[in-house]
DNA sequence: GTGGTCTAGACCACG
DNA sequence: GTGGTCTAGACCACC
């Protein structure tokens, strides 16, 4: 289970927490209906308080990643290919694309390099 | 020139500004040596404080982009494939095509989302 | 902990503030890891606005002498000798030596002057 | 006569005309009783408003390097090794050898920078 | 006209 | 408690 918090990430640190988790959800280390570390198991672990991690969770939960079941901690939810607004799902995407192009990377490479995430961001065996 | 600053969006104002900016010179809009619009000009089309837009002009320029000429305006600064730490600029891809994962959709169609992201974030004639 | 605005000084305010929290951590009265003071503590302290040491502090970290915790304080970042481009970091030292050099100053007094303001810009029992 | 402004230097365009004038002063190009060129000279060899040398005029005749003859141009002044209060003499020079410091310079290799700017600011037979 | 700085005061987000 | 953002309005510096 790697999760960790850079000093050098810009975003704040519960969004990095909340971000990871979702990344081993993606690539399937964390599958449905299994449990997610304890909030206190995680705050000890990154050395960070017991709040921002249960503000990560509470986002999670909210985006329905998470069912978190009173006092007896939380559990990846069903996977629901719910529509988000598209807009909102490629405002962040446009403008990583817009860094890189900015960056001088030519339009074969920005796909290389987005091949190479998506490799890195999907269980191994399934590839969809 | 288009810009606009967006409620939903979960950007700081200056920060969509500065990123509207950054479209506008990725794609062409905004070539080297042209001027941008006026801290003012822009505060007063979109309806934001002149501070916010200054702040905006400000990262800009901290970031290269852009020379400003106290007294003078603010000008598109000849381009400049400075390197940026590789993490930086990859953490905001990894969070977004993550997102696209869990939206449920496959390698192919994120390739897709991003090809036709990057036609549109790219010149008209130019196809690097 | 001396950090003090001198209004006959022709840098800006939060400009000042800045280059003395690096003059701070140059002569190793701040440390890395050390946690700076609040932005309302240094404001306070100084009788300046919130936001132009609010302003200091964002320098401070664009720069990366800095890191920022959104919500915990600022702590003196782990150092980086990161080059900066050699000009930018020679054009104030010429601007400087001309200056003494038009006040008479031959070039031994001004290699002393130099020795003189090293010994004090570096922490007390290290010598590099 | 080499004056030249550069959009990447932070001093404003008059500021940067004064120091350049100053330096040609300091390494003996131009020497007491020598015409300076004239401000519009200047203006339409450097590409920039009048007005704009005209502030560097002013500035170097303020300082005393210079004498105005009302409507016929600009004489190097007789030297003078007027005391500046050495406060604002040195900020300047200290802010410099701060950020050398903090660029990761040793003692040592500040010396020789500082003794190699010095060999370039200085008049070339004359050693002082 | 341009951008830069500063203030006062408000409200939000984070830990 | 911390820092981040935004506003309104002022004044300055530069071109």
């Amino acid at each position: 289970m790697y999760l960790n918090v850079d000093g050098d990430d810009k975003r704040a640190i519960y969004q990095q927490v909340a971000d990871g988790i979702k990344a081993l959800i993606a690539n399937g280390e964390l599958r449905e209906g299994m449990a997610l570390p304890s909030v206190r198991q995680v705050a000890a672990d990154l050395g960070v308080n017991l709040n921002t991690i249960a503000v990560a969770y509470r986002q999670l939960q909210d985006e329905g990643f998470v069912t978190v079941r009173h006092g007896a901690g939380a559990l990846v939810a069903a996977r629901r290919p719910q529509q988000r607004d598209r807009e909102g799902l490629l405002r962040p995407l446009r403008a990583a694309l817009t860094e890189l192009i900015l960056a001088g990377f030519s339009d074969a490479e920005v796909a290389g390099i987005v091949q190479q995430e998506l490799a890195l961001a999907r269980p191994k065996g399934e590839r969809k």
